[in-house]
DNA sequence: TTGTCAATTTAAAACGTTTAAGTTGTCGGT
DNA sequence: ACCGACAACTTAAACGTTTTAAATTGACAA
């Protein structure tokens, strides 16, 4: 059997209280007690029960982090962001990768309301957030990046629109007028918002927004490439192309290379997000960037105050910044002018 | 307050151990307590405190991943494969990411020996995990890829030799025969490996083992591409070079590409792992693929047998595979002949 | 001697489950 | 009528901490 709090104090002749005391309030007990029962853990390989500890502070030090997936590339930078703050911060994260069944989110979802978890940190913006702000008292959460409307849940995010609005106004400054755009996946918010924001951003320009430059490539290689070329196939193709995010930039550069078209010398491309991928191809990816440690520390930071019973902020929103690198030019004529 | 299993039971008129039988193990009450027991938990809102039922039954149903660190495109999909195998045994994970102080492992070791979970997966080489098996009584661990020599920890992994075997043996059918070796950081077990398979390989080949041809570039772009510049510069430049890693061969063929230098015409690559980067790039790169799906099944379902008392293999060896993509060619003298 | 006070220590009650052991009550068999 | 056997339920003891409130101790002044 493993030794117990008892089983120190036995030892150290004190009773469980004080061995409790030395152990992790030091300042309550005498020199010489303390040190009895320092050593008498030390010599049985005391370890403490933290399940034990939990039931009775009521308190995990644990939270919950809910993704979508994480090989996105996307999220595991803001999941590693996510643990280093914990961890800081004294808590452990538990993480759970969604867009599996509802089953699955339930089962997440009852750690938190089983008290298994503190709080919980939802990137998974179709999680049904408003379950736990219903009947529920409500429960410490979070949402990251992927707001819903309506819920009265804090949320830590980028202004999503910019980030189309600094894409389109970037190649709207080299000249481009026949711009396109490949969507993320429609039912999920945040492309959505890009989508509004790269339509919006072209008709405050006076840029045609020509529903036939508008494809989603819901959100994967597979589909971007598909919307590429059936971009390339227009009779009038576009000269640039803001992709919803940097993997689907680079299949549709992929796409153009196979058919012998220069980027950027014959067409421009930006991504978003920021991620590793756009540096590994070539031309280099122009892009904006998502601030994703950052968030990862906000998040935390204000779960951290909800769980402690702090107000929070509702709503915190980061700035995004475009990376100039290879895939963007000046149009022909521009550089003629 | 949140209702506990006492304000059901009292609802509901029986005894706590009925409703918890009710809820947990119906079999043993009658239809009809059942059935009460249930609409009161309902009309409460009542949810399980695990941390209590936990305490009781000596068991966290969570197991602790150790990662080195999670951007780095190989664990990710490693620790993606854990979660839905442990998530499918009824395991939710708990994720740390070390490389950090020699404290942060402190601190995730101690939820194992404190009991905060039930078992754990160390995929940091370095992570001591002899401490585990030491004085204390044996916990259950298991090592993913990468082992420490001597330990008596079960381990799930390759054959880091044949990784580098099947990448040799692919260029030299191809005609290559000085092939150099970029390896990774020194102070990583697999890396080392992967060297010594090198050199054996070669050895066997009756090939060159040239000192000059094998560089270190410590696992990263940088370091990679400082030692492909130093390769280039040889008197006698390599025809071809496994990297010990894909994203350090993306990085020494971006060298390449820089200079002049036609890949896979004048020179060949192989990388090893396996990870997506490898298919962003062009040429798209060959590698050594590291089953990591199914290395993340198999360590899970080591770590719960372990758990459950059962007897587990002490090593398993899974099976890499080539993949011949376009960043490797025969080299000219082959080609003529 | 007695009382007061501070400094330590302790007994015991939580925290919310599960479960071994014990109590009923019912029924069938002799 | 008595004796198991069985089903359904209850009592009470765990699991290993923390912490409140109470008890003990010793010192010191009156």
């Amino acid at each position: 059997m493993r030794p117990t709090l008892s089983d120190v104090a036995k030892l150290a002749g004190v009773s469980v209280a004080t061995a409790s005391r030395a152990l992790s309030n030091p300042d309550l007990v005498a020199d010489g007690t303390r040190r009895a029962v320092r050593d008498a853990a030390a010599s049985c390989g005391y370890k403490i029960n933290l399940v034990a500890r939990s039931l009775r502070i009521q308190r995990t030090d644990t939270l919950l982090v809910l993704a979508p997936c994480i090989d996105n590339s996307f999220y595991p930078g803001v999941v590693r962001s996510i643990e280093e703050t914990a961890q800081a911060m004294g808590y452990a994260i538990i993480v759970g990768f969604t867009m599996k069944t509802e089953k699955h989110r339930e089962a997440y979802g009852e750690l938190l309301s089983a008290g298994r978890v503190d709080g919980m940190l939802v990137m998974d913006g179709g999680s049904g957030v408003e379950r736990f702000t219903g009947p529920q008292p409500d429960l410490p959460v979070v949402q990251v990046f992927d707001r819903i409307y309506g819920s009265a849940v804090p949320v830590v995010r980028v202004d999503e629109q910019q980030v189309a609005e600094l894409a389109v106004h970037q190649l709207a400054s080299m000249g481009h007028r026949r711009i396109a755009h490949i969507s993320g996946s429609v039912d999920h918010p945040s492309a959505r918002q890009r989508r509004e924001g790269y339509t919006s951003a072209m008709a405050k320009l006076g840029l045609p927004v020509d529903d036939h430059l508008v494809r989603s490539g819901h959100g994967h290689r597979d589909g971007a490439a598909e919307a590429m070329k059936q971009l390339l196939e227009l009779p009038q193709a576009p000269t640039a192309v803001f992709c919803g995010n940097d993997s689907m930039a680079c299949a549709a550069m992929d796409v153009c290379r196979d058919r012998g078209i220069h980027v950027p010398g014959d067409i421009s491309f930006i991504g978003a997000d920021g991620t590793w991928d756009g540096q590994l191809v070539f031309p280099t990816l122009t892009t904006v960037d998502v601030p994703r440690a950052e968030a990862g520390v906000r998040a935390v930071e204000q779960l951290v105050g909800l769980i402690r019973g702090q107000a929070v902020a509702p709503d915190t929103v980061l700035p995004v910044e475009l990376k100039l690198r290879g895939s963007c030019a000046p149009t022909r004529t521009a550089v003629a002018a």
